[in-house]
RNA sequence: GCGUCAUUGGUGAAGUGGUUAACACACCAGAUUGUGGCUCUGGCAUGCGUCGGUUCGAUUCCGACAUGGCGCCCCA
């Protein structure tokens, strides 16, 4: 029979990568209690509007990238492929705004309809922090403080912080507005791309990869002279609470993101990993003042980011960092099949004191099972043959120390915790 | 979406237009009837991404499709 193969550019997850990915989750998940974020979660569909008007309908992403599907109910919807703006709908449908504050994070698959590559699949894991109702530069040094620490948390060195400014409204227009003075004679020398982009989206020409090397480009005007000094003064403060927290960054003027609700500060983070592809980029966010109130809500100021799974596992794995090993406490070995009731009592007994444990119900002989032993890493071999049934005494292994030990049942969960190294 | 390279078992792979598709790891069984990770013996692709074509004959040549890698676009 025909075997059916899952679809292009998304994964199949067991094995180590299923125990990384949950590492991550628990590392994310405890970082995020510290920091006070509460966890959220959207539908994975929307409808269409939702990323239309939250994330710009002249950004790629939605133009060209989106899962859309009609419902059978004519209604237009589409597979979220990023988690700000459902959110936002989120916060703003049910009025959570009224609180105030809402610090919150999420884990959950984003779809985009691309070309895959290493580190780039249409159904890809993010999680993400996003701080509501702040228009504070402690905010936004906060949100980069915990994306550096989940990464320095898991171990990832090379991690570079680049970030920038966008500024207010006025001044992204006033910077508008020079780009298009600047490059308005230069147009035939630009690509297509970048002849689109001129109307539509200026800001995107400056860190077009086709035309960077063109003195047009070197020598475009510079966002952060365009800068109010409302918006100036913001930057500053924001830099200067990174100093605070003791977080190096790099003022990188070329970043502008491609998702139209960012104001204010932007930033990415790289990892300079040796043998990485193109897609370096582990992190991105920033500040996005007017995205509520642009999808109908009030003036409610916010900053996040989004960080992707699979490009975090790619980086560490491309530095030897490994949290997929198994790993269990004990393992129980019978004889003869007169013992296996016996030793599965005695199984339930050390689950039943949150020892991870487990037994071969197959009929396998003693050395099919210490070599399931060995393949889950166990910390100590307990035998049970007729002497053991009979006695009440265990025949106990320390699996790294290989040293055997004849103790009472009575004592074993106490036994394993005691010598647990 | 564009360009380019690739696709042999659970894994890493060698190989050839023609009778049994190397080798290694992993896995399974036994030597070893209460103790594994060493050694030895045996087993393990009726099959070389899928479908067509050329041919007396194709895993090997050609085409389409599928999937993956790299680069681009874009982004996590």
């Amino acid at each position: 029979m025909e075997i059916i193969q899952r679809p292009k550019g998304t994964n199949d997850v067991y094995d180590e990568t299923g125990r990384t990915i949950l590492y991550i989750r628990d590392l994310v998940e405890s970082i995020a209690k510290e920091y006070n974020y509460n966890y959220f979660r959207t539908p994975t569909f929307e409808r269409t509007e939702v990323f239309k008007r939250g994330v710009g309908d002249t950004t790629d992403i939605v133009e060209k990238e989106t899962y859309d599907f009609v419902d059978r109910g004519n209604r237009n919807m589409t597979l979220r492929p990023e988690g700000t703006a459902a959110v936002v709908r989120s916060i703003i449908e049910n009025k959570l705004y009224v609180n105030g504050i809402n610090k919150v994070w999420y884990f959950m698959p984003m779809f985009r309809y691309e070309r895959p590559q290493s580190g780039r699949l249409r159904e890809h894991f993010q999680f993400g922090f996003e701080s509501f109702g702040t228009n504070s530069p402690y905010a936004d040094a906060e949100i980069i403080s915990i994306a550096v620490k989940i990464l320095k948390g898991l171990g990832l060195k090379g991690i570079k912080v680049n970030i920038n400014s966008l500024g207010d409204i006025e001044s992204r227009n006033n910077y508008r507005e020079a780009l298009k003075e600047h490059f308005r004679p230069h147009l035939d020398n630009l690509c297509s791309d970048c002849k689109e982009r001129f109307d539509r989206n200026p800001l995107r020409i400056i860190d077009c990869k086709v035309d960077s090397e063109l003195e047009v480009i070197k020598n475009a005007p510079k966002i952060l002279d365009y800068l109010n000094d409302e918006s100036k003064k913001y930057f500053e403060s924001v830099k200067k609470n990174l100093d605070i927290l003791g977080i190096e960054y790099n003022v990188n003027p070329n970043i502008v993101r491609g998702l139209d609700y960012y104001t204010h500060t932007v930033f990415e983070i790289t990892a300079e990993i040796k043998d990485f592809g193109s897609q370096n980029v582990l992190c991105g966010g920033g500040r996005y003042n007017n995205l509520v109130s642009n999808l109908g809500g009030p003036e409610y100021p916010s900053v996040g980011f989004g960080m992707g799974i699979e490009r975090l596992m790619n980086a560490l794995s491309a530095e030897g960092i490994d949290f997929g090993k198994k790993e269990i406490d004990a393992y129980i070995c019978y004889i003869s099949d007169n013992e296996k009731d016996y030793a599965f009592k005695l199984l339930n007994e050390l689950r039943n004191n949150n020892l991870r444990s487990d037994m071969c119900y197959t009929n396998r002989n003693l050395k099919g099972q210490f070599k399931e032993c060995d393949s889950n890493n166990t910390k100590f071999v307990i035998i049970i043959g007729e002497e053991e049934k009979n006695t009440e005494v265990i025949t106990i292994k320390n699996n790294n120390t290989k040293k055997e030990y004849k103790i009472n049942r009575n004592e074993l969960v106490e036994f394993i915790r005691r010598n647990y190294e």
